[in-house]
DNA sequence: GATAGTTTCAAACAAATGTTTTATTCATTT
DNA sequence: AAATGAATAAAACATTTGTTTGAAACTATC
């Protein structure tokens, strides 16, 4: 394997693990039985290495698990959501997804919650359209399907249900070991998380907002 | 203010937004108008600092916003669901929460995703018996209230969404600025994922797991 | 008001870390 | 085989960073 992909390979490891400050080009130089200055000859810095890292990883994410559900657009909503969500899981957490490197769901998980400059890049190439693709499998699941806002709600509890499955796989060890998203787990959190998602769908299409009452401040 | 204090205060902005490792003494001793020596000398050492404003964060966060309802136990599950998740993002988002300093939400993001070994003492302490709350509430929601392994889905379902919609702001902003978890957003977004994660739960108690046919594989 | 203990400060130290430099090796082309 | 350019390696460099040191300032007690 040519040297430039090994650092590549060692880099979204360790990235991932330690993060992008914590990391010392020693450490992946290391792991990757490379030079230290082999980093800057290809990457020409530490943070080109991680902007490289990081487009790589989701091009190949999205290469292996394609958010647009073409083959499925003769099935209903239902299945379509299933399907999105299950592919969701799968680009985090396969072995396949990813590049089928283990560490990189980290990187990405740090990127969501503290996003580098490289990230907006990413956000308009890959996720908006993402996002798009699961409002309109929504707004297909919608009796009003004009109420944008309701739907964005929507996408965003599915979202993040499967971030938080995804990535806080150390405090879900602790609280509940059963549903840590093992490989063989996949398909089961998965297909747990559509269904709530079903039903929370249905449930905020059939709530008029404004029939709660306010409740008082906690 | 006393020196201890203001360093305590200085350390959870800035632990919060750069991470333990990014994260410099001599950035947190400024912007506490402190001397460097001085974190050493109330502190041991950054370790021992980080370890003082985790324990301080949650001690504070939880003392404010407890978890126990004991106030509504007379209302029925569905209100003190309500009340759980209300609590949920008043402590992560208000003004109010976590001793009323900012940047201590990111501090926590960070502990769920990547735990330092000062969060085990934490999620014993605090998060176990939250959790445990929590899964007591569904379980009077569900008639089958001996199925632990569906509630405890529902019950991370719940939280990922309270987790995701308080921390993933940066990328919330960018796909979706209008729910974006601000001071007069919090109810909204609270209400929101009360309804959804009802509807949620009614439809993973309503559902019979097996019934699922096989996803051929994304 | 002197004294003992606590707190603060400026400076120094040692280790680490990103980057650069320079030389050497390897592969390809002429 | 020679030459050219790309790739790799070892060492050095300049900063940064956590920690320590020793003196000064402050506070409370007798």
């Amino acid at each position: 394997m040519p040297t430039k992909k090994r650092i590549m390979n060692a880099a979204g490891e360790i990235f991932g693990q330690d993060g992008f400050k914590a990391a010392t080009i020693r450490k992946i130089a290391t792991a990757a039985q490379a030079n230290v200055a082999a980093i800057n000859y290809h990457f020409r810095d530490k943070q080109g290495l991680y902007l490289a890292v990081l487009e790589d990883t989701f091009s190949k994410g999205f290469q292996r698990f394609p958010a647009d559900g073409e083959t499925d657009n003769d099935k209903g909503p239902e299945q379509r959501l299933r399907t999105f969500i299950h592919k969701m899981f799968y680009r985090f957490l396969s072995n396949e997804g990813w590049g089928g490197i283990s560490g990189r769901g980290k990187l990405i998980a740090r990127e969501f919650f503290e996003p580098t400059p490289a990230f907006e890049n990413i956000v308009e190439t890959y996720i908006t359209p993402h996002k798009q693709m699961l409002v309109s499998i929504i707004a297909e699941l919608s009796p009003d399907k004009a109420d944008k806002d309701k739907q964005l709600a929507c996408a965003i509890s599915i979202i993040g249900q499967c971030v938080y499955y995804a990535f806080a796989s150390p405090i879900i060890k602790r609280i509940a070991p059963a549903f840590m998203p093992t490989q063989q787990n996949l398909d089961r959190l998965a297909d747990h998380v559509f269904l709530f998602s079903l039903g929370g769908i249905q449930q905020i299409n059939n709530t008029d907002i404004t029939t709660i009452d306010i409740l008082e401040t906690p």
